[in-house]
DNA sequence: TTGTATGCGTTATCAC
DNA sequence: GTGATAACGCATACAA
């Protein structure tokens, strides 16, 4: 039904139909392609009459540049690439609309890009070069799994700055936030409160750069304040199961722990379930700490004790230091530590 | 400092170093542009020596074709558009990954664009000129925001879904919930745990063109069924504040509501921690209801009594019949509205 | 098997 | 003021 019979010219034509090109506008106002182009630019020199005609042309036809032709003969595309591991993540969900924001207010679109969910390096490098494709100005890659290498590889191919990852390289920009710091600051509230015997969930490097390391912090600095530290290792970052973290929670009460540090507010989340089942709380029966403070899980309902990441600022960051180098106005290829700030909830509190 | 100086072969070179072109490939192995294009394309009537050359000179050189050179000559772009309105919103942030995955599963690249945040509707008319501008082959339209007529006015340009919206039109497919059906769901659900005095937050439908439907349902449900129904109505739905749900809550409580029902999980989310605040709890003085049932605040830690949407059905529906309308194989501009279901939490019981 | 020429839609540099 | 014409990087029909 509904055959391509519509020609007229009010009607809705055929989404089918191939879009207006300059040529198309330029026959309708009875001008050359010169013309329209130098309308449709703002350029000077074009009769005003001209021009009306021109605008009203373009208007009826519903004319829209190609946006890569343009790009081709411009030599610039005007967007950046965003590299992120997986969208769904809450991290990196709101990471890429708060630095698509920024872009924005610089100027620049952004094209994203994820290693499609998968696990495999070989996809991500892939999704690299679909970026690279499309001839992006600048990168952010926010993914822990990327090798080095193949950052470096691509950074000297574009502009790059990773974010949300500790990278110190001088191929490329880095803004992260300090992990180790924050692992210190949450052990430090821990034993401030009064906390002696700990359990903390630590996550080996080949797992994740982002919970390997604050959680190690974590558990270092528990150990240097004089505490007994109980390391709870975990197997597989991104499939750590309600079960993984049940068990955990487990092996904190058989420890005899009063508190259980966890490196991620959704683990703590988990964490708070696994007690709720077992008919405990906390922080009455176990002291409960998260990690990162954004988001849903930030609610004060909840009232998690955690650590707060800046991620504005991380993205911010990310986004102008990555213009800067595109632009090639600074150097931009400094790493750049950020801290955060602890979050006190009603999830931790004074040992029993 | 590090001026441009790197010319060495085994050195990285400056990010700045224009990309390589089909020509430096064709230079480098002693052929002409058009053997390396066949070898890129896979084509055949090669000799297998110069195959080996021009991938050897490819490698050395970092050449990834240029996508948008490639995408004019081929007159497509193998790329569907997304129109989210804010991809921080976690349904519209799920929804996006849903799609791109299964956009990628069927050869098609995914671009987005937002509203940039925003609430102006000229900000989102911008958004789609930038989607028609890039070529997309399809567009995926995520908006309860834009007017009708805008949709229908994209819609004869390029192959168009709308998707998590009610809207019927010939001029496009669409993909939905069914929202009304969702209501009375829960509508049936708190009457049939005994509630007879039920307050309902109801938007306005100029407010959201989802959560209007479904708490106006689920009101008018309630009412069939015999029970009171407090219609508590809000003001702004984008900036919903705790505050104003405070007040809500307040209101119902007020009213001798024994039960509240929220048209978002997030916003019951809002409520117990308003009920906390008074020193209150759900279900005890108060059942709560949400709706959603995905993501973060679906975990049964919370326990939230809500209506699970299909997103992966919705997203997977979105750009099965997009393709279907891009390669002309199916109509595929009919309305779907899917069902979603009831997912009994702790937050909804008996009367007390 | 390989090289040459043409065109995709646009901007920019020329002449007129 | 306006109109030809040359790129931009690539695929492809055609000639060698």
């Amino acid at each position: 039904m509904a055959d391509r019979q519509a020609e007229g010219r009010g009607e809705v034509e055929r989404a089918s139909a191939r879009p207006a090109t300059i040529l198309d506008v330029a026959a309708r106002a009875g001008v050359s392609k010169s013309v329209v182009s130098r309308v449709l630019t703002q350029a000077p020199g074009v009769a005003a009459a001209t021009r009306e005609r021109v605008l009203h042309a373009a208007g009826e036809l519903g004319y829209v540049p190609n946006t890569m032709a343009q790009a081709m003969v411009a030599r610039r595309t005007g967007a950046l690439g965003a590299f992120v591991r997986d969208a769904s993540t809450p991290f990196y969900g709101h990471l890429l609309t708060l630095m698509q924001d920024r872009a924005a207010e610089l100027g620049y679109r952004v094209v994203t890009a994820t290693g499609s969910g998968r696990f495999s390096v070989a996809d991500e490098r892939r999704a690299l070069d679909v970026m690279t494709g499309l001839r992006v100005e600048g990168l952010v890659i926010c993914s822990g799994l990327l090798p080095e290498r193949d950052v470096e590889e691509v950074a000297a191919k574009v502009p790059t700055v990773v974010a949300g990852r500790p990278l110190v390289s001088d191929a490329c920009g880095s803004v992260f936030c300090d992990e180790a710091g924050g692992g210190r600051g949450v052990a430090e509230h821990v034993h401030a409160l009064g906390h002696r015997r700990v359990a903390v969930l630590v996550h080996s490097p080949d797992l994740s750069l982002t919970l390997s390391p604050r959680s190690r912090a974590a558990a270092d600095h528990l150990t240097e304040l004089g505490a007994d530290v109980v390391r709870l290792p975990v197997h597989d970052f991104w499939r750590t199961t309600h079960e993984d973290v049940d068990a955990v929670v487990a092996a904190a009460l058989d420890a005899g722990a009063t508190a259980l540090v966890l490196p991620s507010d959704r683990l703590a989340l988990r964490a708070l379930e696994a007690l709720r089942v077992r008919g405990l709380e906390a922080p009455g029966d176990l002291s409960v700490t998260g990690y990162d403070g954004f988001g849903e899980l930030a609610s004060p309902f909840l009232g998690l004790t955690t650590w707060r990441q800046p991620l504005p600022t991380i993205a911010r960051m990310a986004v102008d230091s990555l213009v800067g180098l595109v632009q090639g106005r600074v150097d931009g290829r400094g790493a750049t530590a950020l801290a955060g700030e602890l979050v006190v909830g009603r999830t931790a509190s004074t040992p029993a």
